[in-house]
DNA sequence: CTTTTGTTTAACAATTTTGTCAAACTTAAG
DNA sequence: CTTAAGTTTGACAAAATTGTTAAACAAAAG
């Protein structure tokens, strides 16, 4: 037998990642995990060492999908509309999966008191600003600081979807009807940005 | 001496509620609740019999601090444009000093496969998502489904808070300047939401 | 001063969670 | 079939976290 083929350890990381992006159970222990994943729990201290080390390879994962998503949306050489309206969309659909992904990753921050990495993403970002700027004087979107139009943008797609669980109960919807509500988020969100 | 006069109890919840909603520590040990307090740990049990016990109080206390927030703002009688400011103040004031309360909530929330309350609030919110509606017909806001009128005016607000860890390094930003830009968004948020 | 009541502490115990290891198992290659 | 490499398991150990208790302490009342 080669090597891992029947993929253990991908669906251990891949549960891992279910439970503390999807289901928001950040506090999951190695038990929890393990038994989500129909496996036992000493694999994973044999295929990740330990639980820590699973956790630190998650948040980098983590991390790294989520700068790649920004990254091909920010250098792609669409016209702005078109990129902004191909990052809702990418953006969105990523959030439907994994709404506490980006939770995940404040919390490791905040529990470690924060190791960066991704200073290396300040230029691109003050380059997609630049780019943002250009727009304003243009006269197609609104003029503001741009930092603020990209927090605008950010929390409209993914908060709400971390609140889904306040949201259901306070307007008495359920999964599928607020699932209906977050589709048409695509297009108001679009429009709200350019009226 | 009276009982409690130090104020020890008060001082752990406060200690506690400072961990979880300020700093956003959401996974705090009883240990680290102590420390950051000044006092000893079996003063925990003491005061709150268990840990469990103590993050239900703390739970049941920040839900109650953020309905009384909303029910304030939604029952009072001033006219729809200084409601929404005052929300805006009130909210953006609180969520600027606990950042994270909400974050905590949701996350207990499905640590424990939802327990519920506040159906009651269900009546409440669908009396100002009908005021809001009438604001719409009126043509002083943007018209839309209601929900989502709340769903923006709530995102705008709270993620950029949640997420300042991350903005702070993007944007190359101290603590301070990141403060003025919230600072900056209560005008912003409320030109957002009336043109 | 003594008592009473409530508070704080350290030592200890219990529980929960994580980590280790040797043995059993599985499969493919020789 | 035998061997070799990787995988899985259960029993056990270690560590981390939480809970309990008795004794020390502090302050006010009698």
């Amino acid at each position: 037998m080669t090597p891992k083929d029947t993929g253990t350890e991908q669906l251990i990381k891949d549960t891992a990642k279910h439970l503390f992006f999807a289901e928001g159970k950040i506090h999951a222990t190695t038990q929890e995990i393990a038994d989500a994943a129909g496996v036992n729990r000493t694999l994973v201290n044999y295929y990740f060492k330990s639980r820590d080390a699973l956790f630190d390879q998650v948040f980098n994962e983590a991390q790294e999908k989520v700068v790649k998503i920004l990254d091909e949306v920010m250098e792609s050489d669409m016209p702005f509309r078109e990129k902004i309206a191909n990052l809702i969309t990418v953006f969105l659909k990523e959030a439907m999966h994994f709404p506490y992904r980006e939770i995940f990753i404040i919390t490791q921050m905040n529990r470690n008191d924060v190791i960066d990495a991704k200073r290396a993403r300040v230029e691109k970002v003050n380059a997609f600003l630049a780019e943002i700027e250009q727009e304003m004087d243009k006269g197609n979107i609104k003029k503001m600081n741009p930092r603020h139009f990209c927090i605008n943008l950010f929390s409209l797609m993914a908060y709400p979807l971390v609140t889904a669980p306040l949201y259901k109960i306070l307007y008495d919807m359920q999964d599928d009807e607020y699932n209906a509500l977050m589709e048409e988020r695509k297009k108001l969100i679009f429009e709200f940005i350019f009226p």
